[in-house]
DNA sequence: TCGTAATGCAGGCAAATACCTGCGCTTTAC
DNA sequence: GTAAAGCGCAGGTATTTGCCTGCATTACGA
């Protein structure tokens, strides 16, 4: 019996999303999905000014960040948006910063009214 | 006179901090200035196993992204933190699909009541 | 003052990225 | 059944990215 040994770096859901997030199309596809979920890949290509496939690939990678689920619905594909990573990104990695910019205006504050 | 046409495409706020948040090595360097504010350029460079001038590069571009401020002190370039375009960008843009996971949650929810 | 420490600047190179074109497959509509 | 709609898959290419090496510059310290 043969293992394969797996070659591909292991890239964590994390850097998954904020790969997926850092391009301005994906973005923007976001935006659309928020506006009105559950649009077919045609819908989505509508406002893009690029090629389908273009699109597909873009899809793809939200898909493998799992910021977007697809569902077949006979020739039509259906892409819904899944706020749940972005949430998690948030949480286990803004948050800190977050707590950390309030703690400084804080200190802001004090000392300007120590002054 | 001759004018030069610009010919560079203008990269707003955003993307430049979307951009700078893709990579791994830079998040890494946000956790350590978050850790302890102000270090230098060779505090930084030890535990990033490369060499100091792709460093630079990287804390080049979280400058761009206004993620970090530098101060020269002496010979040494010291790096602060800079939580505030994280915020802007959680507030602008991350909060919406906040509030669609919540409904999300909420319409969960009250399906499973309804039952 | 002279060596060394800390950083800046320029160029090069391989891999990743973001596009594209071309073609085939499945489903719908007439 | 046949044409068209909707989409998937396989390359191909130009640009961007991330890393490097080599050398220049500035500040500290004995």
């Amino acid at each position: 019996m043969q293992v394969k040994t797996c070659i591909m770096v292991r890239m964590d859901d994390a850097d998954l999303v904020f790969k997926a997030l850092a391009d301005p199309t994906r973005r923007h596809l976001l935006d659309r999905l928020s506006a009105r979920n559950g649009q077919t890949l045609g819908e989505l290509c509508k406002d893009l000014d690029m090629a389908r496939q273009s699109a597909t690939q873009h899809l793809g990678i939200l898909e493998a960040a799992n910021l977007v689920s697809t569902a077949k619905r006979g020739r039509e594909k259906l892409h819904f948006i899944n706020p749940v990573p972005l949430h998690d990104v948030y949480e286990r990695w803004v948050r800190k910063f977050e707590e950390q910019r309030l703690s400084l205006l804080h200190q802001l504050k004090t000392d300007l009214e120590g002054k």
